[in-house]
DNA sequence: TGAATTTGTTCGATTCAGAAACTAATCTTC
DNA sequence: GAAGATTAGTTTCTGAATCGAACAAATTCA
């Protein structure tokens, strides 16, 4: 039950239903390809002939095809209908402190081509590499017609309209815009998105299918801690394009002393520098603050690798992480009811070391049995959840529902 | 930008466009009210024509009705029209701890009549009383006719297809329906809701008019903490209807145990009974577990009387209070953004002694500028939002958008 | 070979938005 | 006070979409 925003609304017009009505069929070949005409029009409960005019126009504008026909115990075989996502393809970019990652996938998140290159701090410079690297991956894979946008995410506040970059204090950056210089240089739209979040959309438009009503949150753990927020399958951006941030809450105010200024946020237990120090025994202090990026001594993998060789000081500073976490999680179950979780971020390798804590720590705060028991999932590894966020970003708005009252 | 949900969604009929118009002239007639069908038309951007056809269909339903002719410089003079709401009636009903109170109101949320009576704790003789109330008080304002339905606000937890009350603590009920047998008492629809969420949307459609898209946290500080989260004009209900339980997320895990066994939970430090538990230098201890309900020494309102009167340790009990709600306003400022954050209960009547504290809680912990620049706007006294939440209960959904997609 | 069954298309009826013409009511101007 | 201008509201026709039924196509089974 939504209120109408009588300053910002949209009426319908005369082809409003139709609009409506493709986007729901188109979503229902998705889900469900292949999947014929007549099935289509059983599962919505609408006359054959309104599915052949409307399956006529996606065909017509190229997101769907007919493929081979089906099989039929008795009767007509159905020709059965597919999404078109081979031959779409995104430029997916993850501009992060260290490096700059650049995917060409298709419609579906399938990898095509991926490279990666040292970051490039000065907006201006990095802009022209990526507009040069761009247009040499569209070029090597023939994909100037195919492809449909390029999706970069970065790691801070993004304005989603004007596409500019609020602030990235990992980059150094604050009110940049990058997306006009990319769009001139390449020819393409260009979407741009905060991580956290667009991981959260890579979630809901690129995850497992068949999952209940998307209504989650998809939590990030890497340098920073962050969270993108989905709730009835929209993402929750906030007022200033700043919800998910969840990782300056605080878990103790006599704990350890966070970047951000304050004590004991949970950032300051749960993030891979945080973990680091937990084992080093020594103060939190910021990757990205360092003049040299070699000055790094250990990285979280190198952690991961000891406590599974045998360190138990490396393990048990893991699963202190893991228990934090969990304790984290609590708060957000309890504020947003949400049916599942999504953990992403290094320590998901680490996730049969620190599964129990976290659920313990989940256990310790929860409210209701129900919330106690939301489902954590982590990101399966190697997936590039960002730069599937990135595809997202691009693929995503044209399947969407359309906006309407 | 939402996803459509293939296992449940509504498809376009035929006469879903004239649906979705005619919500958006209904609620247009009710934010600009009176106005003309011309200045309709202006606004939606469309042609009279279809402007008379729809008011014509309101007027029919009874929705809208036309009053006097108005004003104009030049030509014709205009036909106001505006919103029936004087004629169309709630029973909306409050079920708190110690009292239960029963407003006879429209749908503009007018006080037309108001009782209360002292709780009865068992789920049947609390129906029976209600019931016989319920309908003296539309026999006694010969209201049965006009009556479009009862609303019921409890503190505690609803499933709100079922019309259940899953768990409530303050009133030791678990899994109750009174639903269906004050349906069949009265003869009227009957809707539930959780306390903090009906004042949320309270505060969404009964509120002041003009503000900016609906993406706010009402929250409730009383025997309990809690919160109703609107965002995007959506209230946010959670998977198992448990979302915006903010009140037990833990400020310091070294803080006053709380009443859920927790140490250091937010309500502990907020709640009525820990303000009052602050000044009085002792633990705190539930209102509703006591045997007797006069045992209860003090309240907030005597507190609050006490600290007007001089008593320098009651004004800073509250002021403390005032601080810890900043503190966890601002986590909640930092996980959703919203654009306004509204607070009820008894301690908003001593704002001008809390507001700075509060401010200064959520300057301590928000993350962003705009995050701690985020409006706080006290419930104005005597205003009863839980009783106009009930009332918004019921006028809402003939008000709210279609559902589509 | 023909009946039954299922798929997909076509076509008229109905319901809407959209556009324009039309009527009604009022003010201004000559 | 009549003519013209201006604005409000209604009517009417057109085009787009659903809805339903009839129809053609393709396949299995008796």
């Amino acid at each position: 039950m939504r209120k109408i925003d009588t300053r910002d609304f949209r009426r319908a017009t005369r082809t409003t239903s139709r609009e409506i009505n493709r986007r729901i069929v188109l979503n229902l070949v998705r889900d469900h390809q292949p999947v014929s005409r007549a099935d289509l029009a059983r599962r919505m409960n609408i006359g054959r002939g309104v599915v052949t005019s409307i399956i006529q126009e996606l065909i017509g504008e190229g997101t769907i095809y007919e493929g081979a026909t089906g099989h039929a115990a008795r009767g007509r075989r159905p020709t059965m209908l597919y999404v078109r996502t081979q031959d779409r393809l995104v430029v997916a970019v993850d501009v992060r402190f260290s490096r700059t990652f650049i995917m060409l996938s298709d419609f579906a998140g399938t990898q095509i081509a991926l490279e990666s290159f040292e970051t490039i701090l000065a907006p201006e410079l990095l802009v022209a590499e990526l507009i040069e690297r761009i247009n040499r991956i569209l070029a090597a894979h023939g994909a100037h017609g195919r492809c449909e946008g390029v999706g970069i995410v970065v790691p801070g506040m993004v304005e989603r309209m004007s596409g500019r970059i609020l602030v990235a204090p990992q980059l150094g950056w604050r009110d940049v815009d990058i997306r006009n210089a990319i769009f001139d240089g390449v020819g393409l739209p260009v979407s741009i998105e905060n991580a956290p979040m667009a991981c959260a959309l890579a979630q809901m438009w690129l995850g497992q299918r068949g999952n209940s009503s998307d209504n989650f949150v998809y939590v990030t753990v890497s340098d920073g801690v962050g969270a993108g927020i989905v709730l009835n399958g929209q993402l929750i951006r906030g007022d200033s394009n700043s919800a998910g941030e969840f990782g300056h809450n605080p878990l103790d105010p006599d704990g350890p002393q966070c970047l951000c200024g304050a004590h004991g946020c949970w950032e300051a237990y749960t993030s891979n520098q945080a973990t680091l120090s937990r084992y080093l025994g020594r103060e939190l202090s910021p990757i990205w603050g360092q003049s040299t990026r070699q000055a790094v001594p250990l990285t979280i993998e190198d952690l991961i690798a000891r406590a599974r060789g045998g360190d138990t000081r490396a393990a048990n500073a893991i699963e202190a992480t893991g228990h934090y976490l969990g304790i984290g999680l609590g708060s957000i179950v309890n504020a947003l009811n949400p049916s599942q979780v999504f953990v992403g971020g290094e320590i998901t390798a680490a996730w049969d070391m620190i599964e129990v804590a976290v659920r313990e720590g989940i256990l310790e705060r929860a409210l209701t049995r129900a919330a106690g028991a939301t489902p954590v999932v982590p990101e399966q590894m190697g997936g590039y959840p960002r730069l599937r966020g990135a595809t997202a970003l691009v693929a995503a708005p044209h399947f969407a529902a359309p906006r309407v009252a």
